[in-house]
Formats: structure tokens, sequence, C-alpha cells
DNA sequence: CGGCTGCTTGATTGTGGTCAACTTTAGTGG
DNA sequence: CCACTAAAGTTGACCACAATCAAGCAGCCG
């Protein structure tokens, strides 16, 4: 028996959802305002919950970004309920987290569809949890002190599902812990005044996010999003501060990651200064191509190659199309595959 | 009563300055190749080095990069003779470390007068290191633990010298440790295929150099250089991974240094790929305000500022005056003055 | 005083950004 | 499954910014 959670403060339409999923065999909870909506899932914890944007006492996205922050409630399926059909409230809403949309009005269809498909997905999460734990232990092995502080470290946290194009966080806001990557992958870019972007970094599983703000008293300096979906698990600051006071290898292994994330930097910076685009955009071809090939094609929009190698989208297509007369590689739309990674490394500027 | 070293091959050239040396009062060592002169001065620690570049055996270049890599024989003044008056040879022989360069042919009174001026200076020098002690007091009680240790560590090293330009390692050299500044100024700068070069960073008094690459088992990923003279302690890798393992708060220290680090180049990396040459140059000239500023001014070559921008020196030429024509600074020669710092801030793109 | 280095200014050129029109692809809904 | 629409990608025309080449100037050294 699944339960469900309501938080409407339009009474019309929350009976009438009552109605529809109670007769589907559902429990149904429901709360006329954000906050004692929230009240009632960290009670509760339902197994989805139903939330409307605009509501008295907090909105929607309150409650989405308190039910996130809190372990116990972050994995729970949550759809918006809105009038609203902007898009930009559609991509607020899933950056921060939001599994679906439904579009006020709605029937009765829309609304079993949603609940369904929502909830059966993450049953299949759930399961996944499971063999993602082989990696940690894999890992937490490889430390080789400090194994089982980390083990149960890692076991009394959840893991944190991020959908494609959603925010894991914006530059600006403050930490809370330090994100390990199970699997997917995540960007993290720095957004320019004129809003272009720049990407800093490309970061696969077993990676950490977080780690060069973990010690520092500030908030993020850039923002990181997740470039496909992507679940990581959150260890919370206090407790690696703990496990570094105790484990120098794991200090060691930090110091380790934070150099050779310097050196690359360092690298960046000067191909950025002195070389050509054609040159740069090899480059970042050659790094994706070892970072984030599949099945040996490398597949990145030319956005964000543009981001990643500080150029404009127009030029990137150019300069792709140059590069595919001269036999280099081979495109397809957003599929690329090297041909020729040799000349790629020798390019001249 | 004071003792030189000389070796030299040329008899007629040794012997002359033998005599030269001793009626002047000086005990004088001598040795005919590059191998037997060094084994002289490890035995011997003679108060200064007189040395011939072409040698048999081992040059002068070998001798003097051995003499620096031993701790007890770093600091003794050294001084090339040498027939050749290239400019490179010249050069290079400052950047490794020699104090003085006499060419062939010389007579008694420039021998002498290059003597006895290194002598002085070396003695003045030694008064000097015991007041850079206190510095270092300040540094190891604020780590708290780990105090007795790393005074203990510094003790036990000598301090290194480096006179205006000289090189403190190059990309590729293989690590010694750790330095630690105690005055002056380092600029560390990554060197591209077509000769321009980048400065990748710039380090004042109680900056550590080489905390990057410490860790990795990895060569040097950039070129250190000295802007002015500047004096250095060299803290040995093993001593400081020894200390790393006993006291958290030191690799806590150093993580914190390493993302500070990180941050910067990533705000650089947004700049050089999207801001206009204008804004650049006016960033790093605040930059430069900040670090290195001396009775209000910068004193700065056009070449470092366009290695620090990333542009043309001729383009730092002309922004110079566009800026100076709009009151933003006053410049004369080598020395600017920022005259409003709010407008260089918020230069738009 | 000449030779050298560092700085400035001018003229020229090319790279790559911008704007705009167009085509292709992919995602959505009937 | 197809049709439609929005997003992503391509191509062209144009132009501006900054690099390059070149020449001249100022300060500094022996």
């Amino acid at each position: 028996m699944k339960t469900i959670l309501i938080i409407e403060d339009n009474i019309d339409i929350r009976e009438s959802c009552i109605e529809i999923l109670e007769l589907s065999g559902y429990t149904v909870l429901q709360a006329d305002n954000g906050k004692s909506g929230f009240d009632l899932a960290l009670k509760h914890k339902p197994d989805l919950i139903l939330c409307d944007i605009m509501m008295p006492e907090m909105d929607g996205y309150g409650v989405l970004y308190l039910l996130n922050k809190n372990d116990e409630t972050a994995d729970i399926p949550f759809i918006f309920l809105t009038a609203k059909t902007d898009r930009i409230d559609f991509r607020k809403g899933m950056e921060m987290g939001a599994d679906d949309y439904l579009t006020k009005p709605f029937d009765d269809m829309d609304l079993l569809h949603a609940v369904e498909t929502r909830i059966n997905k993450h049953l299949r999460q759930k399961t996944y949890h499971g063999s993602a734990f082989e990696t940690l232990e894999k890992l937490t092995s490889a430390t080789g002190k400090g194994m089982d502080e980390l083990k149960a470290l890692i076991n009394g946290r959840k893991v944190k599902q991020l959908k494609k194009k959603q925010i894991l966080y914006y530059e600006g806001d403050s930490l809370s812990g330090l994100y390990m990557i199970l699997n997917g992958n995540i960007k993290t870019m720095k957004i320019a005044e004129d809003g272009r972007q720049f990407i800093t970094g490309l970061y696969g599983p077993d990676d950490y996010i977080g780690l060069d703000t973990l010690l520092l008293e500030e908030a993020f300096a850039e923002t990181a999003e997740a470039v496909e979906d992507t679940s990581l698990y959150l260890l919370p600051k206090d407790q690696v501060l703990n496990l570094l006071n105790k484990y120098p290898e794991i200090s060691t292994q930090f110091i380790k990651i934070l150099s050779n994330n310097i050196h690359e930097k360092e690298e960046q910076l000067l191909e950025l200064a002195y070389h050509s685009v054609r040159k740069r955009l090899a480059r970042v071809l050659l790094r994706l191509n070892k970072k984030v090939k599949q099945a040996d094609q490398i597949i990145v929009s030319r956005e964000e190659l543009a981001a990643l190698a500080g150029i404009a989208v127009e030029t990137v297509s150019r300069t792709l199309t140059d590069f595919k007369f001269e036999g280099l590689l081979e495109k397809n739309g957003n599929q690329i595959q090297l041909l020729n990674t040799e000349k790629l490394v020798k390019m001249k500027n």
C-alpha cells in the first residue's frame, strides 16, 4: 500500500485528486500549505509527493528545497502541480530536483499516469543502489586504514539522484559537504556576467566534487550541473573533517587530487592564453575522448564544446566541419568519433 | 683567514690567480678539473669558489649544480671564470646561481675586487638570516602542534638565495622538496611551444612553492623564477611528508592553500575565455596592486604584464596609455600607480 | 658616445565573434 | 506511428579586436 502526500491550497483540486488516488488504492495524506506539507512529509515519509507551486506560508520551491536538504526525504519522488506553463518555471523546478510537472488543468489519467511511472521508476532506482555499493567497498578498502569509519559514514547516508541538466549546486551556495559520484557525469562551470559559461571541470564515477571548497569557509565558487542522469553520495562536512584528522592517508589523497587539478587548470590557462581556436577545440575533443567516450563516440552538444573551449558555438560548428573535411573525425548530430587522434594531438597553432 | 678554492684546468691562469690571492692574505686551494674541485669543496668548505666553465672531467655548470644540491656547500659564493662573453652563457650561469662572472682576460684588480665584494656580501647575508628566523618562529607557533619538529627541520636547512631573474626550477625538473619564501617574490610560469610564456602564479613572503607537485610523483609542471632578489627555505620532501603524517593540521592547511589556488585559477580561466583585453589587464593590475605594491606603486615590466594577462606587449602598452588618458592610472616607465581602482574593478567588457 | 634594452606608436592583417537565415534533429502529443 | 514544433546545428556575411610587423624613441650601461 503506497502513501501519497498532496500539498495544495485550492480545496477543489485537492479533493478531486484525493478521490482519484484513493479509488486507485493509494493512501493519501493532505496539507493546504507548504509548511504543514513539509512537516507531514517528514513525519510519514510518503512514497510520493504532489505539490502546488503557488501557496501561502511556503511555496512549492521552498518545500522541495527543504525536502532535498533532508536526507530522509531527499529521494521521495516529487511532482509539481501548477498552472504555470512558462518554460523558465519548468526548468527551475527540474533543476531543483522535481521529478515531474503536471500543468493544470489535468485529468484523472494524467494524474494516475504520472504517479505510477514515478513510483515505478523510484523502485527501480532503489534496487540499483544495491549494486552501486560494490564500488564503495572497493573504494573504502583502497584507502587501507579508516575503512570501517568510511563505510559507516557512507552507510548512514542516502544517495542523491540528479536528472540530466539538474543543478547540484549554484555558485554562491554554501556547501553541505563532499559529493562522490557513483555513476553519471557532472560538470562544474563558472558563469560570466553576460551569461556565457565556461566549463571548469568534468567529473565521472568515483570522482569527488566540492573538495576544493570543503575546507574553506566559503561558498561554492562554481556551479555544478548533471550532464546526464547521475547519482552521488553526499558525505557531510563534519564527518569528512573527522576522517581527515584521523587518517593522514586520506588527507594525502585529497592533496594529490587537488594538485592534479591545479596542474590541469594551469595547462588550460596556457592553452586559452596562446592557442588558436582550432588547437583548443582539438584539445577539448581529446580530453573528452579520454573521459566520456561511449562506444568509441563522444556525445556532446556544440554548446558544451563551446563552453569547454571558451569559444562561440558557431565557431565550434565551423571548426568541426573543417576537421571532418581534413579526415580528423566523423560527426553526426551530437555524436563525434575521432579518426585521427595523432593529428589532433599535433595540431599546430 | 679566508679560504678560496680555485678550479681551473689552465695552469698559467691558475698559478697567477693563486699568486695574487695569496699575496692578499687568502689561503688558496686548487683543483685542475671539476670532479676533484667538487671533492675539495665538500671537504674544506671554502669561503669562496672560483671556477672555470670549460674543463675536463666535469664542466663548471656541473660543479655549480652539485654544490647547489648539497646543503653544506649551497651557500658558498661562486664565481665563474670564463673566456665566453656570450649573453646566453652568462644568463645560464646566473640562472644556476653563480654569484659573479669574470671574463678572461681579467687583471689583478678585477679578480680581487670581485672576490672581496662577494665575500663581504655573503657575510651580510649571514647576519640577515638571523632576522629571518623570527618569521619562522611565528609560522611554527601558528601551526600549534608540530612546532618543535618544524623548527628542527628548518634549523637543519640552509637558506637558498636567488638573484633577480634567476630560475628556481624549470618545468620538467624533478622536485627536491617544498620551498618557503622568506622575502622577495617568485613567479611561476608555463612556456608555450612558440616561447611565449604565461605567468600562472605570483608568490611572496611566507608563501609555499611546489606544494602542488610535492605529493605527485611528477616533475614540476611549471618554471619558477625570481622576480627580484629572493631568499627561501627548502624543506626536503621526506621531512614534509613526515610532518603531514604526524600533524593533520598541517595537511588541512595545505589543502586550504591548494583550494584557494584552484579558485583563483578558475577565475582566471573564465577571464581568459570571455573577457576583453582591457578587462583582463585591469584585473591583472588590481591583482598586482594587492600583492606587490611598493610605496603605492606597482613596479612591473610590460613583458610581465603581457605574460600575466596573456596578451601581446604592444597591446599592453597601448591599453595602458588608454587607461592613462581615462584617468585610471599614472605611469612612468615600469612604475604604475592606480588612481581609480573603483573604475578598474567595474571595467566593462 | 654608441649599443642595448625596454617602451611606444603606426599600419596592416587575420582570426574569430556576432547577427541572421536556414536546415536538421529530436521530443511531444494526437 | 506520424506530424508538428521547438531546439540544436550549420552556413554565410560582416566587422572588430588584438596580434604582428615595423619603425622610432627614451633611458641606461660601459
